[in-house]
DNA sequence: GATGAATGAGGTTTCATTCAT
DNA sequence: TATGAATGAAACCTCATTCAT
């Protein structure tokens, strides 16, 4: 048999087309991209078949990683408010550890390349996250608001977490369970 | 080279660049946005030096029309949350009437074309909505969140708002009135 | 008003393409065409959209050009004989001239390139030839034939004229003229 | 490297050629080449060690087909008629029975992949074929025309009745035979 | 000033060929 | 021997920018 296709190859690529997407936006050369994964140009294209398909590979791989990390030890016997403190936390944590996921992942969600089916097979894996929020919504001080309203409040609280952390970054841990508690005050 | 003449063509080039940005991305091209503005290509480039500064003074435009109308029957004298429910309001009515621009203006600021010097002249412009935000920053239950939360927090929620808004174009004003009263909640 | 699209350099740009794709096939790429035609790469593109463009309006041109040379002296007038072999001269002659163009336009009526809206446009344009062609094809030795090998047989005989001509050059002429001969003895 | 153990696989990989090239023209890719042999893509390569070497083997073998099914029952104590008459009956009935191959062998004959000493190779086989038309061209009308015009004569004529034979399917045999009397007046 | 043809660097993608497995 | 991943040159095409008109 040939050289099989390496899946840190394939790894490499993706976290190469962070890097350079995070940097120079979504018209980041593939060049660029296969060099920054150590693998030449034209390798790229056995991996992923355009660059459309990598970015939406991306963008699918960096959603993936977000809700896996949620998932992992969600407290799903808990109460509503250590649940959605929970999804509050982990995502935080992600969006200020790895910057540039969460930028690229920004960047990709405005993008039209990202196709309809892809966000499907994506908000398909959002699981016991959509069912939390939910739960908010129907049940907190947002049941009069139109039904998504604090899923989409959450995730615009946490981008100003986001925010100031990365300008504040020693107080980040602090910043987060505040901003819970603010986050919370107006919603339960 | 740029700065020239008639005032309604760099007003329809700035225009078009919205349009063409809304729909394709940064990577627009300069001919298409020269053609949607009823000009030839090269044309482009006796109003604006090159695509970059196109871009950073679209930035500018975009925010000054933003903070116009926001200064315009802005209360100076009202009470602190009259205030800020003031820049809740006009800001939300600018973005929910034109989403492009909002859009366009996401873009710019995520991306790197748009200087430091760019973003220093867009925040001098700030004035009274900086003073009422910061006010609440320091009085409110923000008080003990680091110098900005305040400011940060505002325009998250402002976003979930017009996520919404452009999901149930009904109840928009409904909606831009309970969710604020949301934010103060959280807030005051 | 800008510099006007100049037909010369169409002209070289076909002209350039028959060269290329003389020496390299239609594999010949747009850079070398542009540049045996004087001019940069992307400018091939403000001439052609595309490069299969580009070989259409190649047939197109190529074929204009003998249907051209063709009608231009055609004696309506005459018998059929004459008619016919007008045709065949005039057809020899410009083949004869032009290998290159002659080589170009079979190689591209071989190829999937050529669009059957561009064959039809080349098609309609054979007026008095497909007459004279045809009244023979009913009239001669062919009638019991199927309908339209006149015309195939009569193409194949002069390719066998112009390959001949091309290794005997100096014979040319009487060549054309005997070989009509035979031509006509078999479908007179 | 070339030239290797299995002539199955050969054969395969030439058939396959055949096929890509009918489809898609010289350009065929050696991965399309491969794949239709049902092999992967290097793997042509220990049978040929070129894309280049691959064509003009292609070639030499599609032509000693032809070749070879004339020769095989070939009349040589027949008189001239009957010899010419074979040469036709038998090169038409391999064309039209095998389109693509014969599509594939004008291209290769009009490209410059074929070299010179391929063509010679090929042309050393013609043998009997060579003999017989040669004949043709001293003895019969001919023979004031140049040497091998009787012969590339026979071939034009012989395309003239391919294309005839595609387009009208049912009467092939027939039009095989009025075709070589139609010749035969011309050529005796 | 306005136009759009001209430029050529650079982008995505294909492909013949090599070579680790 | 067979495989197909890896390579990088080269293909087609786009685009910001310049400049003749």
């Amino acid at each position: 048999m040939a050289r099989a296709r390496s899946p840190e190859k394939r790894l490499a690529l993706l976290q190469s087309a962070v890097r350079a997407i995070a940097e120079a936006g979504l018209g980041a050369s593939t060049a660029s991209i296969a060099k920054g994964a150590g693998l030449a140009e034209g390798t790229m294209f056995t991996y992923f078949s355009s660059k459309e398909e990598l970015l939406n590979e991306l963008y699918v791989e960096l959603k993936s990683d977000v809700y896996g990390r949620i998932h992992a030890d969600f407290p799903h016997e808990a109460g509503l408010r250590e649940r959605v403190r929970h999804v509050w936390t982990e995502y935080l944590r992600w969006a200020i550890e790895k910057p540039e996921d969460r930028k690229v992942s920004v960047l990709l969600n405005l993008s039209s390349v990202v196709s309809a089916a892809t966000r499907e097979r994506v908000s398909a894996q959002r699981g016991a996250v959509t069912q939390a929020i939910d739960e908010l919504g129907e049940r907190g001080a947002f049941k009069d608001l139109p039904r998504g309203f604090a899923s989409s409040a959450m995730t615009a609280m946490q981008e100003a977490v986001m925010d100031m952390a990365a300008k504040k970054p020693r107080q980040r841990t602090k910043l987060v369970e505040q901003a819970f508690e603010a986050f919370w005050r107006m919603a339960k």
